[in-house]
DNA sequence: AAGATAAATATTGTACGCAATTTAATTTTT
DNA sequence: AAAAATTAAATTGCGTACAATATTTATCTT
């Protein structure tokens, strides 16, 4: 009758959440693999290159609600922040009106990088090696499953 | 007629592409989050699991063989395996027949420990709280695209 | 206004992840 | 068989991640 019951459970095949977990750290190593030759040539890490993006965006923000748009807190982002700084890309600045705010803004280099940097996705997407059409189902799963996890 | 040149790109939102590679990074760091207070029970970390869950397949192998399925090196994986020796999960003993290789065995007390780890997944698809549906889009499209990376 | 609380960063410590190099053992060449 | 090339791990060094704590500044309480 199939009814599996506790003993033999343990000689199963790991179940398809490990399998699916798994994956997604695979694919996100994966993908800051293909990036690497490319950012080398502005000699950036991944990481880096996301809290650029965001400055692009916004040219000043605090640590703070770089954070947010990062997902990464303060003991990730100062010691990064520390080395665009020591690259040159952007500026630390302490806030006048609080002081316990410390500023982002791009440095001259560091809004300049942006038309080097302009070439990077076409880069990536023909490094990558995958359709439009796939890129945009796993945009619209991810981003589904990140919007549910964030709030549990 | 709409058609963009080379001009007026740079005030353009950042592309699909870099989004969803973003996104992927996120959620990646975002399982992980999810595991830590699971595993934090087991005194394991999620890379550590992954390890044991390979090793709960097979129960010797070396450690290129380890690196072959996690996609890790020897820079991530020996230090990773002397932390799992200490806490007394895996043996680590020279091959006879090639004292290069390292092989990497279950202890007892990282064989037993399979018994409490599965209960994890459910644990963790609860924490999670999405559907099996959701789950399974997120492993086609995710394999799908690793396959094709992996490659390139 | 003094003291308590809260908020924003920074610091410390641990664990990956990975490139590059080193070391030791095995194979292959010559 | 000796030298050269290859292979498997380990080591070194750098850059994240992130929990936990510390520090500094601002705000709130009374």
């Amino acid at each position: 009758m199939e009814k599996r019951t506790g003993k033999g459970m343990e000689n199963q095949l790991p179940g398809l959440d490990s399998q699916v977990c798994f994956s997604v750290y695979a694919l996100s190593r994966q993908i800051t693999q293909h990036y690497r030759p490319i950012l080398d040539e502005l000699d950036i890490t991944y990481p880096q290159y996301l809290t650029l993006l965001v400055l692009w965006e916004k040219e000043r923000q605090s640590v703070n609600q770089l954070g947010e748009k990062l997902y990464l807190d303060s003991g990730t982002l100062t010691p990064m922040l520390k080395r665009l700084e020591q690259k040159g890309l952007i500026k630390r600045e302490r806030s006048i009106r609080d002081e316990r705010v410390v500023e982002i803004s791009l440095s001259e280099k560091g809004s300049q990088l942006r038309h080097l940097a302009c070439a990077i996705p076409q880069k990536l997407l023909a490094s990558l090696n995958i359709t439009r059409e796939e890129l945009s189902q796993l945009h619209l799963i991810v981003n589904k499953i990140l919007g549910q996890t964030r709030q549990s």
